[in-house]
DNA sequence: AAATTTCTGATTTACGTACATCAAAAATTC
DNA sequence: GAATTTTTGATGTACGTAAATCAGAAATTT
């Protein structure tokens, strides 16, 4: 079996208290007891037994989400994500809560932060626009001694502890790469939709969208659609009536509701058309071949990463970077993974 | 706070005795007061504490992995991400295990499987061979009720209790699609190199990738390389002298080594590759423009589904399929995740 | 109605850790 | 060397569940 306090105690000679006092950081142990106490739980490569820890302690860690609200599906995911991981919460001692804000607006996010500092909450994780008074609040969290990760956009700078989500401007070189493969040689410009470039992950996919091009490729202007279904309906619209011989479009953003539906009334012809997060909508459009390929951050590892790092920076834990590093996965319609309908099962931490 | 056993029997009217006959399914508990038990637990919302069951029971669960030994560097990696996991499973309450046979070799197979048996683990997980003589060994575990899960290589009808891998026929369809791509207008058969048509994973791979190829595209007859490298090398080697206007390559087996040897050697030109598992090797391929895409299987996923799918099955719990699907990862230059040399930390069940 | 079987209750111990209390010992200060 | 402070020991309770025992109640059989 594997060793337990009452192990050390032993062989370093000691009783359970001192053990105890040193395994937990408490005071009023010497330094040479304490060095005799280490030397034992080294020597017996005793790893303290997490469930029975949590048992005795029984504290629980509420932690906040802070998402956009409205219809972007990919944050509905999140969202969906969320309460998902909160079905298990009660195993891990956690108790997850969810607050929307209007998307884009500042002033509701840094109220929404400021209301879980108030709540003296374990930890929080918010998805944020880059304004100053956002970085304000964040210091504010920080200053009350509460974790923060930001989730799917970054803000350096800001002091946040820690940040849950892709590369974006690697992901907008796998973008652009994929584009100037699939084009090969076929001729034409390639459009750029995205939501605003006020958030920091759409400037950054843009800009790795750009330096992965082949130089004799032109890109059009980007166009800013808001996220917004219909804004970009008629800004993907405008543009294909514009260029009659554009080969390929990029949405980096949320829009892909006014996207699609600007393919399906055009008729896809033979545009290469590459777009973010796996959704109903952009798997439906991959199978029918109106998109070529779909880049994801899967929604379900960013929040399990997102509440692991916020647990342990409560803990006083370290983070291991290496496991919370969040992949970008490509989808095609042949790798398609299961749909919705076979996946509602709780996801586990696993995976 | 959340109900617990003694909540339950409160509610229910029941002592603390009873409610764990209900709860672990022990004997002497009549119809009408396990239903008045199973009420109280649903109205409560009752849900057991694993971490203070597992506290409770402190049994532990011996696994086995059964792998190919040799060079094969994903079949290293999947004993590596074993190792890994292997850290954590104190914790888990489990012990694992690997054991190593000579690829290919049924008989040795057949021993492991029997030896494992003999020492009566709590679940065997192994890659096997397509065989009938394994798939006795399947049934006498199955027989001696020791949990069995095929990895990587399916063997249905073996009375196996569950797949962990990919989609191998979607693999293979996946990698035909993208070469079709790739490829686009230009001109050229494509040739394939396999491992061995035995193992169902290959055939299968050779199968889909048939499927998503356009009826223009001329595919060489197999290649089959044993995964070996010198064999795999002087197969490439000869095909590329023959077919000077090849313009692309698949490898659905292990056979990388061979396969970049004999890539570098001819010097690239415009040859469209693909290729299975992310390894050093094809890491520093797909870096270098060698080959295109990598298809490829998270390994500590498969390791970690399978230790869950295990453990289930020895308790007696259901497995939520849906969790435990393994998505086939697309990777090209540009969306690499970071490094081996960074990744050294050991992955978690969560990612 | 007695004898038997089947069910239920009450109670206890254990798992490994956290945490608190109080007494005793050792080290330090004056 | 006495007084004080710091360090250590001994002990107990708690967390939520598992599992065992034994006595008593209820149901069933004869």
């Amino acid at each position: 079996m594997r060793p337990t306090v009452h192990d050390i105690a032993e062989t370093a000679g000691v009783s359970l208290a001192t053990v105890d006092r040193v395994l937990n950081d408490r005071p009023g142990v010497r330094g040479v007891t304490k060095a005799k106490v280490e030397a034992a739980i080294v020597s017996l490569g005793y790893v303290r037994d997490v469930a029975a820890a949590n048992l005795a302690k029984s504290r629980v860690y509420p932690l906040v989400f802070i998402l956009p609200e409205g219809d972007n599906p990919f944050m509905r995911g999140l969202e969906a994500e969320v309460r998902r991981a909160g079905l298990h919460s009660p195993a891990e001692r956690t108790r997850l809560s969810v607050a929307t804000v209007p998307a884009f607006d500042a002033g509701a996010l840094v109220k929404a932060i400021d209301a879980a500092i108030m709540e003296d909450v374990s930890g929080i994780a918010a998805v944020v626009v880059d304004a100053p008074e956002v970085s304000a609040a964040i210091a504010r969290a920080h200053a009350a001694g509460i974790p923060f990760v930001t989730l799917v956009s970054d803000l350096a700078n800001s002091g946040r502890d820690h940040f849950v989500g892709v590369d974006n401007i690697a992901a907008g070189r796998t973008a652009g790469s994929l584009m100037g493969r699939f084009l090969g040689e076929r001729p034409g410009a390639v459009a750029v939709l995205a939501g605003s470039m006020r958030v920091r992950d759409h400037r950054e996919r843009l800009d790795g969208f750009h330096a992965a091009m082949p130089v004799t490729r032109t890109v059009l202007p980007v166009l800013e659609g808001q996220d917004d279904p219909d804004l970009s309906f008629s800004l993907i619209s405008d543009c294909l009536a514009a260029n009659p011989t554009l080969a390929g479009i990029y949405n980096l953003g949320a829009g892909n509701r006014g996207l699609i539906k600007a393919l399906s009334a055009r008729g896809r012809a033979d545009l290469c058309v590459i777009a973010h997060e796996l959704t109903a909508e952009t798997r439906a459009a991959l199978e029918t071949g109106l998109v070529d390929a779909v880049l994801n951050q899967d929604a379900g590892h960013e929040v399990r990463s997102a509440i692991r790092v916020l647990r342990a920076k409560a803990d006083g834990l370290p983070v291991i970077s290496a496991q919370e590093r969040i992949r970008l996965d490509i989808f095609i319609k042949d790798n398609l993974p299961a749909g919705p309908d076979e996946d509602e099962q709780p996801g586990a931490a696993g995976n």
